[in-house]
DNA sequence: ACATTGACTCGCG
DNA sequence: GCGCGAGCCAATG
């Protein structure tokens, strides 16, 4: 049984908005989803619709910028290779989220992209 | 209703 | 940086 559809479909739009090249960890999807602490939720409903769907799931990972699957396995891969054609190198299993973090007020506003 | 599980997060040592 | 434990919440059996 799926998630909620209610949830499921405040999550896709908030992971929808995910801007190409960026990251984001799962809580904040949640909380932009407006479900705070849910973010289990999300890993839930990502899960389902892995491999079949649009949505840029690649870009959601872990609070401390690591990918949420398990260095080597097939999920992991596929995300470090989707992030790669975006420019974010995740190779080494995690991501730094300073840079590549979809909050940006911290480095686009004070630094800019470059 | 109770127990278990999990693409989570945070704090401590 | 790593492991452990505790909170967390929805789905499952």
């Amino acid at each position: 049984m799926p998630v909620r559809k209610s949830y499921a479909t405040a999550i896709m739009k908030a992971v929808a908005e995910i801007p190409k090249g960026r990251v984001c960890p799962y809580g904040r999807v949640a909380e932009v989803a407006g479900l705070p602490g849910r973010a289990r939720l999300v890993g839930r409903l990502l899960g389902e619709l892995t491999g079949r769907d649009e949505l840029p799931w690649h870009r959601v990972l872990r609070a401390d910028g690591s990918l949420a699957f398990p260095a080597g396995s097939r999920g992991f891969e596929r995300q470090v290779a989707k992030l790669a054609e975006e420019g974010v190198n995740a190779a080494t299993g995690r991501v730094d989220l300073v840079r590549f973090g979809w909050q940006t007020s911290l480095d686009e506003q004070l630094w800019g992209p470059d």
